[in-house]
DNA sequence: GGCAAATGAATTGTCAGACAATTAAGAGGC
DNA sequence: GCCTCTTAATTGTCTGACAATTCATTTGCC
């Protein structure tokens, strides 16, 4: 591990990189526990304060958890997918809400990913997929329902779909692209028409991923897309045009 | 915000998620201060190191940034694509290397979102991206270059191929899933054999990328997905096999 | 001998106080 | 007006202290 640190620079930063960069290229292994605070003192040449922040560092990107007591200190956390789950979707939105990205942008790389999903959640969905699909849907025709409820459920939907097709890796990349989206969703205002017609391809695509038919469930994700995308342009012009 | 704490709980985690969400939910906005560190153990009734570390928690997260000196400060900090790359990239490098994810799981996960983007980057793609494709193209039929090398320039092949559709959102999304394969790929002996197919299948798609052709490009994608897998599988099991 | 309780040691979590480094703003002199 | 000096505010770092937690060892009792 390089312990040789560039003074005038941010040392908890540096150490934190050093130790990262440790874990990264795999010469401090999953549970393998790190030196113990007073030690790292002596090995980066630094105070305790300091070796404590850049293990907080750490610690908010899941790469280390800590445990106090004998036989604790610092361990190299097992990323799990969850966690990294978490991590995306905070940085999706952040990335998404701070940046002005319209909602065309985010909608059309939302829809391209998801397509690339369906044929394999139309081979391999299970009966549990299928049944959260379906109940969503009926969520969605539910009278009263929030805008905000709506695009919850919505997003329910397509997680159910994304997760149909059985490959964790994939489900992690897409909870970024579908769940940062709803904050983008929910400042469309839907009339009872919009959400008939979105309901209405919701059923067409669970029909497909039931009938484990992959090109109609791409060709039903392709028109949703697009149907959205014209329902956040017509919306979402008009509010601006009304500032 | 939040200023209530758990006592025999994390302070330091509350303080940073208390912030986080503060963020999140647009009470702090980009490039607002943030109270100072003593503001804030009087807001939360906590020590100064308490404070600083839930700071260096948000700051190794990229939300915020300090400043030192008067009129200094923590600033919530625009997120912007590249550390979200960054963070990314580290991610899911250490979700798959932490998992066992096999190399199938990961290679399918990456190419079905790499197909997704191969009909807008035929449609978009510039002269640049063109230019990097046949430069890496060329660059793999170099003599003597390492396995490492040679798989570093198929990320940057493909990178140029998932900017080519002109979509940050998109790009963002896929920095992770190419990038962070690239260890998985480095663990695979290529022979010559094998880097002539591959090239024949890169020179295929950047082909069809020049002439517009989405379809052929999926196609293309998808036949080098099977090549990949394929190539994954014999490699792989075998060095399994001589442990 | 065996078991429960007390003790001690190692470690992280928190606090307080001090000083250094950096930066902006203002005061003063020319 | 412009330069220099001072001052104040703020983060970065260090030190020392104590609390809380956990595990291993020892002690004491039966």
């Amino acid at each position: 591990m390089k312990t040789d640190l560039d003074d005038n620079q941010d040392l908890s930063k540096q150490i934190a990189e050093a130790i990262r960069d440790a874990i990264i290229n795999g010469s401090l292994l999953v549970d393998q526990r790190l030196p113990s605070e007073a030690e790292l003192c002596d090995k980066f040449g630094v105070g305790r304060s300091t070796v404590r922040e850049a293990l907080k560092r750490l610690a908010a990107q899941n790469l280390i958890r800590t445990q106090r007591g004998a036989s604790g200190g610092a361990f190299v956390n097992r990323m799990s997918f969850e966690e990294a789950y978490g991590q995306q979707i905070t940085t999706s939105t952040l990335l998404l809400s701070m940046n002005q990205v319209d909602f065309e942008t985010a909608c059309e790389a939302r829809y391209a990913l998801e397509r690339a999903c369906a044929p394999l959640s139309a081979q391999r969905r299970t009966a549990d997929h299928l049944a959260t699909m379906r109940a969503e849907i009926h969520r969605q025709t539910q009278p009263g329902l929030t805008d905000e409820a709506f695009c919850a459920s919505d997003v329910a939907f397509h997680r159910a779909l994304v997760d149909g097709a059985g490959n964790p890796v994939l489900s992690y990349q897409l909870a970024g692209a579908v769940e940062a989206m709803q904050p983008l969703m929910n400042m469309i205002t839907y009339t009872q028409r919009d959400r008939d017609r979105i309901v209405e391809f919701h059923t067409q695509l669970a029909d497909a991923i039931e009938g484990q038919d992959g090109p109609t469930a791409e060709a039903s994700l392709g028109q949703l897309a697009e149907y959205t995308v014209e329902l956040g342009r017509s919306r979402l012009t008009q509010s601006k045009d009304r500032r």
